[in-house]
DNA sequence: CATTTATATAAACGTATATTTATATGATAT
DNA sequence: ATATCATATAAATATACGTTTATATAAATG
């Protein structure tokens, strides 16, 4: 596969409003697929397959504790490519940086909390 | 519309193998609808179609030169967003950040042709 | 071991969109 | 004005993929 499909690829799992969604509330902190369904209000298995997508394409990664699977963004840096174009295409009229930005980024402090 | 929803639409705008093709010939220089045409080898209606996608979604703009019509990259910043992506999501092992750099960029100079 | 909770998978369906084929518009030159 | 070149548009087709419905797996608990 060359470059250019692999960012066709990347692309393509972003172009996805409901998985977008999921990335930014995954963001700050890993999720169980629960909370996620919980936040999102949407169907468990759309969800299930949402984060199946963002996980086979490099977004997301996942760990197990005890039955629960949390999610979390595989490398941080793609948020800050996502901020980058959230930036770049905002629509709203008052461009202040504070309001329109994807995802203010990832809580270190949540990061360790292993079983 | 929401700034989540045009985000969306900026990355489906981007979610496809001939556009992303031809963003990578425009983003040197302004092109006219005929080189795309030959460089990209796809045919005249198809290369039409994506510019059309392209523009509308804010990615190109054009300016016509005769009976040409150019096509150009709205605003540089998107190329260095899409390089981002290209740096973070590379399959190849060889990491040198000159080959798989998406564009090198835009050359200033090819851009006061005006008629 | 059976039941419940948490998540994943499979099949079926509908819709959006990339592509093709055919035609139209718009500018230039003879 | 007409023929030609450059580009756009419209309709038709095909396919990819998001969503739903139904079922399966996997872990925990009694």
């Amino acid at each position: 596969m060359d470059d250019l499909k692999k960012l066709q690829l990347v692309f393509q799992t972003l172009a996805d409003y409901n998985r977008l969604g999921i990335i930014r509330f995954i963001c700050e902190k890993e999720r169980s697929v629960g909370e996620i369904i919980k936040t999102t209000k949407l169907s468990q298995p759309l969800v299930s397959h949402h984060l199946r997508v963002l996980k086979e394409n490099g977004i997301l990664e996942t760990r197990r504790k005890g039955p629960f699977i949390f999610y979390y963004i595989k490398d941080k840096k793609i948020l800050d490519a996502i901020n980058l174009f959230s930036e770049l295409f905002k629509n709203s009229d008052i461009k202040d940086k504070t309001r329109s930005k994807f995802c203010s980024g990832w809580i270190s402090s949540n990061y360790n909390n292993k079983t």
